[in-house]
This record gives C-alpha cells, structure tokens and sequence, in this order.
DNA sequence: GCGCTGATTTGAAGACTGTCAAGGTAGAAG
DNA sequence: CTTCTACCTTGACAGTCTTCAAATCAGCGC
C-alpha cells in the first residue's frame, strides 16, 4: 500500500437515511459531500468504474494508465482522491499495486440518493 | 422561472446500467461525473436536502436562505449549479420562486452507484 | 408612475483543483 | 550492490470554484 500520510476514510455518518427523506445535518453533508466530490471528474468516474468492472474486482495501476491520455502522475494523483474518499483501497503485491472498490462506500452513496418513495 | 441563458439539463447517457458492471464511455462519464460534481458541495447537498424533504417537495428560496450563513447571491449560486445540471428546477409563483427535485435524475445517479449483484 | 420585497446577475478576490515535469521509493532481477 | 520497472510525491502553473458587495430584474401595492 503506498506511503500516504493521514487519509483515513471518513466515518458513514448516518449510514442509511435518504437525502430525500429529512435534512442532512452539517456534519452529514460534510462527508457526503466529500465522497460526491471525488466522482466529480469523468477521469476519477472512469478509473472507478474500470476498477469496478475489471475480473476480479481489482485493477492494477499498469492497467487504468492505458486509456487515458494522462501522465502517470495524474492518474496516481486521482486514485489517491477516490483513496481518500473511502471509494477504493489499494494493496501492493509484489511490484504492482492493486486497487480495489470499497463496495459499503458505494452502497451509503446510493441509498443516499434513493428517491422517497412519497416521490414517486 | 430565473431568465438564465443556457443550461438545459444534460441528456441521461445509458440511464440505467451500474457504474460497477462495465466501464463507463468517455461520454458517460462527462454527463454523471457533472451531477457528481454539483452534488461535491456540502451547501448545495443540504439545499438539495431541503428542498426534496420539504412538504409539498418544494421550497421557496427564501425558505432556504435561512439556516444558512451565506449570502443571497451564494445561495443563488448554488441553485443555479443544481439546476444547470437538471437535479432541480424552478418556478416562480407571483414574487416567490420555489424548487423542486427532479426524482428521475436521483434515480439515475443512485442507479449508476450501485453495487453489482456479483460484489455483494 | 414610484417604491418595496424577493431573487438573480455581474464583477472581483481568494482558495482550490487538475495537470505535468522532475525527483523519490519500493520491490525484483541481475 | 546496482539497475530496472512500477508507482508515488513534490513543486509549480493555469484554470476553476466559492463567496460577497453592488447592481439588476420581476412582481405587487400604493
């Protein structure tokens, strides 16, 4: 895993209620906020989907550069942003490094999202 | 309705596949990762909040001014990105404007971040 | 018409973000 | 130990974003 000072991924702050539902508190928009701001760039959105979609649920570094007309350091510079987010996890096995999707993350997003049902 | 030039809310690419099941197209990625983008902001996902969580799944601006330490013109701001990337709309109604969310850009969003079948 | 209230637009300042070139680390192989 | 590959970090620059004050627009009532 690489160095990485701090980057702990933030707590799930009240896990499972809708958006749509009642108001978000401060602290609870604070850290949705943060994992919405992390796919707002169709690279970092591309990197997770390719990270998602890839056989076996994990992707290598060496795979994601190929596709993208970026420098190696951009793209490092993303997953780090998606890393931060609490959205994917990386694990060095031997040379490369592997990156996978942390599937909770993904789930609060999406529940968070889930319109009510008094709205449809 | 604000006069505001442009901004029709963007076409819904491939609306209803998971982001996790196949990787996303350069096109795809442009068109969420703009909705990703405007929900990256803890002020607009709380107004985004109220509004849908309000009664009658409106709200008028100056109901959503307050409890926030912001300006006008800032809050103003903010519903013109939620609206420019077609998660609200707006309507005035004599001298109020109210919003309300537009569920079936939600939808999309919560679709695309769910998790495949296969990870769970 | 004139003024008042609600909401947006404009213009500008400061902070933040995406990108790359250059340099640095970690492991593998000679 | 030296070198090579894979990946990350640092430093810098251009572009974008958030915010506010000032000005503007839209409707209502006098």
């Amino acid at each position: 895993m690489p160095k990485q000072a701090a980057a702990e991924p933030p707590e799930l702050a009240g896990c499972c209620s809708a958006l749509t539902a009642e108001p978000l508190t401060t602290d609870e928009a604070e850290v949705l906020s943060q994992r919405f701001k992390a796919l707002g760039d169709p690279v970092r959105l591309r990197l997770l989907s390719l990270i998602a979609s890839h056989e076996g649920g994990e992707a290598c570094v060496c795979e994601l550069t190929t596709g993208f007309d970026l420098s190696g350091p951009t793209i490092s510079h993303h997953l780090r942003v998606l890393r931060e987010a609490g959205l994917i996890d990386g694990q060095r096995r031997g040379t490369w490094i592997y990156y996978r999707v942390l599937p909770e993350a993904l789930r609060t997003l999406s529940q968070a999202l889930r319109p009510a049902a008094a709205m449809i």
